[in-house]
DNA sequence: TAGATTGTTAATCGATTAACAATC
DNA sequence: TAGATTGTTAATCGATTAACAATC
């Protein structure tokens, strides 16, 4: 498989969510004007990310839609499954746990960390919470490689270091700052404030479109 | 005010709450690579945004921190407040309400919608809940033109077309759908689900440059 | 002055868009 | 066949990076 960009990877994710969606609907084939329109992309897109996955249709029925899913799921999803752990089980944490519990078996949140005393050794969501103190020794017992922050802004980038050193290979932040992972690992910051602030601006001040036709 | 793109508006954000955060500290002037560094990006890239915004500062002393947060917040800020409405007020809806509390009095969430009769008419994290019925006068009467989203991807399009009749022009959207809004008018989507699963496949995958490297 | 930083332009890079022959 | 769609290359676009004179 070639370098895949980032971009397209969420594609595919989104892809195979539709497919799923439209497969229970009852659609059996799909074109890529109708994937495209579906994820707010152009057809073109969308056979390129095809392409880029190794996926052909044929010109007259399109994409197979079940294939089309498992083959996305075949490139996405770690054949045994992969353990997520989330750190800081606040108000969004817990959110996070629930919105994530039970949609998919090979991407699940299986640990949760906090200090607060009310949720440590308790199970939240289906997921047992330890202490933070003891972050380093179960996500090595686990073999996890993947986490979910959300912590206050000042211990994200802490947290972050020992998750890396005991193991973890990405990190999804939702703690306020950019946060800074080593080479080899891959971190990808969801700053609500920045996304809130960027569409009130543009809410007042029309979009990027509309200000060129000006 | 040139045409400012949305990533542009996005640092800008960033950088207000990093200048805060140091001016809270006691710096009072900072250089382009600082802020650069703290953000992830690069000091060109800080300039060049700076420059956008038509913000100058000196060899010597860089940038006032002071003076470049209130030049950030003039360009972002409505001078008087922005109200935001949220629709969906579940685990996340609350959790969001709970996030923004307090946060920024110029763009606060004022108001949410909900059909849980056990929601409606109660005031939840300082924000008092509507029935969805009453959403359209609602948003019309208290002028509001920013919306945050937390609702089942299935009833996302049609509350957001909902939304954008009665006036919204800008929509923060949490659904597991792209959300198609007329021109004029403003969307962003935060997928979380497309989030975790392209982290959990660099995770596994290693990050595109490495990819590059081998 | 010397030296680091700023403001600004030119070069590079990558991703998107357009185009079109091949295909069913 | 006719026609819409696929697979793939070339052209375009925009954003990032590199470079450097101007500045304090």
């Amino acid at each position: 498989m070639p370098k895949v960009s980032q971009k397209t990877v969420g594609r595919l994710s989104l892809y195979r969510r539709l497919l799923n969606r439209m497969f229970a609907d009852g659609a059996r084939n799909v074109y890529s004007h109708d994937l495209a329109r579906m994820a707010g992309g152009t057809a073109a897109q969308v056979r390129r990310d095809l392409m880029t996955l190794g996926h052909t249709g044929s010109p007259k029925r399109g994409y197979d839609v079940k294939e089309l899913s498992d083959h996305i799921g075949a490139f996405l999803d770690a054949p045994d499954g992969q353990g997520v752990a989330l750190i800081g089980v606040g108000n969004l944490g817990r959110a996070i746990l629930s919105y994530f519990a039970g949609r998919r078996p090979k991407l699940a949140i299986t640990v949760a960390f906090d200090n607060d005393p009310a949720k440590v050794n308790r199970v939240i969501h289906g997921c047992r919470c330890h202490p933070i103190s003891e972050l380093s020794r179960v996500v090595r017992e686990q073999n996890v490689r993947v986490a979910i922050l959300t912590v206050p802004a000042r211990e994200a980038q802490s947290i972050s270091d020992e998750l890396v050193e005991a193991g973890v290979r990405g990190v999804l932040n939702f703690a306020p700052v950019p946060l800074r992972v080593p080479p080899g690992t891959y971190s990808e910051d969801i700053d609500m404030t920045m996304s809130l602030e960027t569409v009130a601006y543009f809410a007042r001040k029309g979009t990027v479109e509309r200000e060129t036709e000006k």
